[in-house]
DNA sequence: GGACAACCTGGAAACGTTTACGGCTACCGT
DNA sequence: ACGGTAGCCGTAAACGTTTCCAGGTTGTCC
């Protein structure tokens, strides 16, 4: 482990002042021989400036941090994939933080304050009023990844789930399903409200919807094992992610019914998973690395200019056509 | 976005020196009614400390690095999730940074010269000399997830990827399997070349084994198609990661094989893809959360004790079966 | 030759925090 | 009453860097 070398000994060894030391490493103006002087010392001694001492004086980090309720979902870490390449283009280091619950997120953007970032991407599993509130008192600019209140004035990059779904639905309609069901996640969480009411309004009020427990391939199995068993069972479904939709497939299979044949499905996210499971799954694709990397893009643009105008983005959703809603689809 | 306010401020609210007041609000010996006067100043004004003024002055960032060659891959953000959990109960904040190739490693790592880390927790995905010379140069611990030259005294967390191998064959062996193959991936990778050699050991040497160009479904499918063409068809594979054998599965599929009747197939790393996969996949289980949760809890020892003896962890293989190798195992 | 500009340099302050040091007060024991 | 001591406090230095400012040198143009 080597001992690191100052702007003070790079000075003494090039017989300069430090002053000029830094000047001649930032490129300021300055003498050509002290230039090379001083770039000589730099390198024979290995010098290499102190972060944060640097950040110190300049008031910036050239840290931005994502914050997100649970890493370890397939989706987030698409986004983080997309942040990191953004950010890390920008020259600034990404900060990875786990925020838990709701608390934990409050409490995270206003840990903001301690000033070790210079911005943030969240993106909140519930929005809630002291987190509107927490935001809004924020140090530093956050982008938010998901819808927020029309009256909270801050940078958002939103899927287009209603879009989506209605491209789902009218996919499964074409192919010829007469009864198609809803299998969501939890109904209060914020893609499980959005869904939910986007499904409706698409499928009309009459669709049946189910909520699973929670966003997993388990829990998906569990309400469709119930929900295919139905004497009105139905003949397509739309779940609300690629997790769900798999277990809706599992619950397909026990049954012994024939995927696409008697029963389509289409999730939503259009995972690797997805595409990887056999019967290929049919899904709705929000665009996760490009909402990631529309999110970083504006949190650059707001650290280079704070007085813009809130931007509000919404990011077009496409369907993925495979095998689990059209035997003809790619495999 | 509020202002921040800084010790000065709270001092002079609270009408004491700039010391007393950082004694007061660190818990050093002061007297009960500047405490609370600090304290009330503090929680007036909303003084959150600064985290880079406190970096500079403490010598300690409270940060630590998780360096990656591929986020992305599952397992990577697998280990990461066990990390960010450890290194965030002791204080620590974590920066995850995408190495990509082998000279990108090198960089980062010198780059922690920058002193924005206290720590790292490196996975390399080659090992080449200049890295290991660069990990010594270092001038804040590296624990090296996975395997190192004997002669570099470094910490490291491996996995026990032989053991593994060794099991996976032994199982399929008493399976009664014949004919086993292995697909690696590519052999100028270090888990390509670990496992390579263990399958050559465990299964011996007249065993066929076939490189895929990349760790992926895709390039298992491809070799894989091949391979099973082939007239002295192996009875059984072993892939080198859970994404070769769901290609190894698809071409099986395609080749119309019965799996596991005609064909039993086994992957490593244990991932959830091969488990939610029909036929659900055997696995060799190799303890990812774990390996990053102990390369974590070995760099905050080091950090602590910084002369300790470097220690090398090897974490052990278990063996997950389930249908693709066993008619009989759990869905 | 002198005035002035252009260029470069070093001293010093500053960012916000912690902490070593010495001085002050008050209290205790003799 | 007085020396000693314990407990607090404020001044100032320090971490490593950037940058303002003033001073000095050189060169140019009239």
């Amino acid at each position: 482990m080597a001992q690191r070398a100052t702007i003070t000994q790079v000075a003494q060894r090039a017989g300069v002042s430090v002053a000029s030391a830094s000047r001649a490493l930032n490129g300021l103006t300055s003498a050509t021989a002290t230039v090379e002087a001083v770039r000589a010392a730099a390198r024979e001694l290995g010098y290499i400036p102190d972060a944060t001492a640097r950040s110190l004086k300049l008031g910036r980090t050239l840290q931005l941090a994502y914050a997100v309720a649970d890493i370890g979902n397939p989706v987030y870490v698409e986004m983080m994939g997309a942040i990191q390449e953004v950010v890390a283009g920008a020259g600034y280091r990404l900060l990875v933080a786990n925020t838990g619950d709701a608390a934990g997120t409050v409490d995270l953007v206003t840990s903001l304050q301690r000033g070790y970032a210079d911005g943030m991407v969240l993106s909140p599993l519930r929005v809630t009023d002291e987190l509107v509130e927490a935001i809004a008192q924020s140090p530093v600019p956050v982008v938010v990844l998901g819808r927020m209140p029309e009256a909270a004035a801050v940078d958002t990059v939103a899927p287009d789930s209603p879009g989506g779904v209605a491209l789902a639905v009218a996919h499964l309609r074409e192919r010829g399903a007469r009864r198609i069901a809803f299998v969501n996640g939890p109904f209060d969480t914020t893609p499980g409200r959005v869904r939910g009411t986007a499904f409706t309004d698409a499928a009309g009020a009459d669709a049946i919807t189910v909520a699973a427990t929670d966003f997993t391939a388990v829990a998906g199995e569990a309400v469709a094992h119930e929900l295919l068993s139905r004497p009105d069972r139905p003949d397509a479904v739309l779940a609300a992610n690629d997790l769900l939709a798999i277990g809706v497939l599992h619950a397909a299979d026990q049954l012994g019914l024939q995927t696409p044949g008697d029963l389509a499905v289409v999730g939503v996210d259009d995972t690797d998973l997805g595409k990887l499971f056999r019967p290929s799954l049919t899904s709705v694709n929000l665009g996760a690395p490009e909402r990631g990397r529309r999110a970083a893009e504006l949190l650059l643009a707001r650290l280079q200019d704070p007085g813009r105008k809130p931007q509000q983005i919404v990011v077009p959703a496409s369907l993925s056509v495979r095998r689990s809603s059209d035997g003809k689809g790619s495999r």
